[in-house]
RNA sequence: GCCCCGGUGGUGUAGCCCGGUCAAGCAUGUUAGCCUCUCGAGCUAGCGACGCGAGUUCAAAUCUCGCCCGGGGCACCA
């Protein structure tokens, strides 16, 4: 009988099995050969909290085994964001770091009669695992097995003559275990070694070596893999048995993480790049002013399941507008502007802080009767309506043409009257971008997925950096971009 | 086809291992209201779910069996 657990729901993540605090480690794992996503972000943040829960070590570790695949941009991409998120690693290495030990493991798989050279091709690898039968090159001497492996190393086979393969078991139900590929020969140069090797290992080899050689005690991962093959490897080379959960790829709705589809659109300039604010990498969430904190958050609430989900955006939104709420700055943006002339007005020059409760500064801005305010509200307003311009005065609607006219109505804060954002002459020009989902439902481009919206904001938002976040009253969160465009973030 | 893994409101989860306290908690969403010089934040209230069927049991979201549905693996990709 075993104890029963005492947590009361989960406050955050569960505790792990044969976890000892200070004697854990955990990797990160990407293969550089796209873009850093919010999936690899989630999956991040996971080991992270992990590693900082059991004050362990974390890897930054490059699976860059196929030279076809990898390109240095995408390393790149990974250090940048990972360092974006706040999620700092102890050690750092690609897997082409460490060939020659790697190429140990495979020696010594052969020599222990676990895996051997097979020159059978491709076609008839397929037909002969699905069959369940070994093939002729199963039974061959160690030796000579031994003697095709260091002509592999010395690089006198072309791509494709021989492969070599793990031992399992032929009969095995579970297909990936019937004698799986181990390394094979790729010619094309690597970006890290060049030419220097042309033996690749495939992921469960590379995986199970440099999990041992990093000392890793738990894995975490997303669950598009198999474990078993790895396990078989690890108890054949005398590895240590480690740790290994698995969850679910993190999806969000009309927004895939799929390469597949992702390509295409930044390919036909559907989309503006890898980094536009409707992409799922780390850096579209950036430009569109998801804060690190927010993904880290969420995560926390989502947690890692092995149900199938799809993740609404609204949530991981309704987290980064708490945040960004008390820090961001409130200037006005008056969306799709018409003119409003007060006649009767007096000068005014108003101090307006630039948040109504933190103390984030203020601007002065100076009123002379002549205004603009968003057209959806003025659409509203009938003639006689009382309306207040925030923070300034009141004004009584006398015409509803072009431009609308009122006249000035009091200084004084009337509880009732509908409040509107406005500019005064000194404003400047300013689009926001508001981004959507990228596919409908039936997994088609959505035309619809970006909008523009054009409009004034007031003078106070020219000296705003790209990068800077504020809110736009009555409109949203926006996050400069470049000069003069904005992009909504929730 | 074979092999894994899943299925709790619109969405994401808690609960399942160890059956009763679950006519099911939380978040998001949505509706109504309060607050606020914002359609943001905050507050209050309402809405909305155990895939299906059988079995075991005094008692099933929870255990058993069958079915259905979804995801993944079966690469000289990772």
């Amino acid at each position: 009988m075993q104890a029963r657990h005492e947590e009361k729901g989960r406050v955050g993540l569960q505790p792990l099995r044969n976890a000892v605090k200070g004697k854990t480690a955990f990797r990160l794992a990407p293969e550089p050969s796209g873009y850093m996503t919010v999936g690899h972000a989630m999956a991040w943040t996971i080991n992270y909290l992990y590693k900082e829960m059991y004050e362990g070590e974390l890897w930054l570790r490059f699976e860059d085994t196929n030279p076809r695949k990898v390109l240095p941009k995408y390393y790149d991409s990974f250090r940048r964001g990972t360092e974006w998120l706040g999620v700092r690693w102890d050690h750092e290495k690609s897997i082409s770091d460490d060939m020659e030990i790697i190429y140990e493991s495979g020696r010594k798989l052969i020599e222990l009669g676990r895996a051997y050279a097979c020159s059978c091709d491709e076609a008839k690898v397929k037909r002969l695992r699905f069959e369940g039968t070994p093939c002729e090159h199963r039974g061959g001497s160690i030796d000579a097995d031994l003697k095709v492996w260091d002509e592999l190393l010395a690089n006198r086979h072309r791509e494709g003559a021989y492969v070599i393969r793990f031992k399992g078991d032929m009969q095995s139900p579970n297909y990936s275990l019937r004698d799986t590929n181990l390394f094979r020969v790729i010619s094309q140069p690597h970006p890290l070694t060049g030419t220097r090797y042309s033996l690749w290992p495939t992921y469960d080899l590379a995986n199970a070596v440099e999990d041992e050689i990093c000392r890793i005690t738990h894995v975490l991962r997303s669950s598009e893999f198999r474990d078993e093959l790895q396990q078989l490897i690890r108890d054949a080379l005398k590895f240590r048995r480690i740790e290994v959960i698995q969850f679910s790829r993190f999806n969000f709705k009309g927004t895939p993480v799929s390469k597949r589809l992702l390509r295409p659109l930044v390919e036909k300039n559907v989309v503006s790049g890898w980094d536009d604010p409707r992409m799922p990498t780390v850096d579209g969430l950036r430009r569109r002013g998801i804060v690190p904190q927010a993904i880290r958050d969420f995560t926390l609430q989502v947690g890692y399941t092995k149900t199938e989900h799809e993740y609404d955006w609204s949530m991981l939104l309704s987290i980064n507008r708490k945040l960004l709420d008390p820090v961001s700055k409130r200037i006005f943006f008056v969306p799709n502007p018409v003119q409003l002339v007060v006649e009767g007005a007096p000068w005014k020059e108003v101090t307006i802080p630039f948040h109504p409760q933190k103390d984030l500064g203020a601007r002065k801005v100076s009123a002379a009767g002549r205004f603009h305010i968003p057209s959806t509200d003025a659409m509203t307003l009938k003639e006689g309506a009382v309306f207040r311009l925030m923070d300034l005065y009141n004004v009584e609607l006398s015409s509803t043409g072009a431009p609308l006219k009122a006249k000035y109505a009091g200084d004084g804060v009337l509880p009732e009257a509908k409040k509107l954002q406005w500019v005064a002459d000194d404003h400047v020009e300013a689009t926001v971008s508001v981004p959507g989902e990228l596919f409908l439902d039936g997994g088609v481009y959505n035309n619809d997925s970006l909008k523009e919206v054009a409009g004034y904001a007031e003078k106070a938002a020219s000296s705003l950096e790209p990068g800077d976040i504020v809110q736009f009253p009555r409109f949203g969160f926006c996050r400069l971009d470049s000069p003069g465009k904005f992009i909504l973030s929730g």
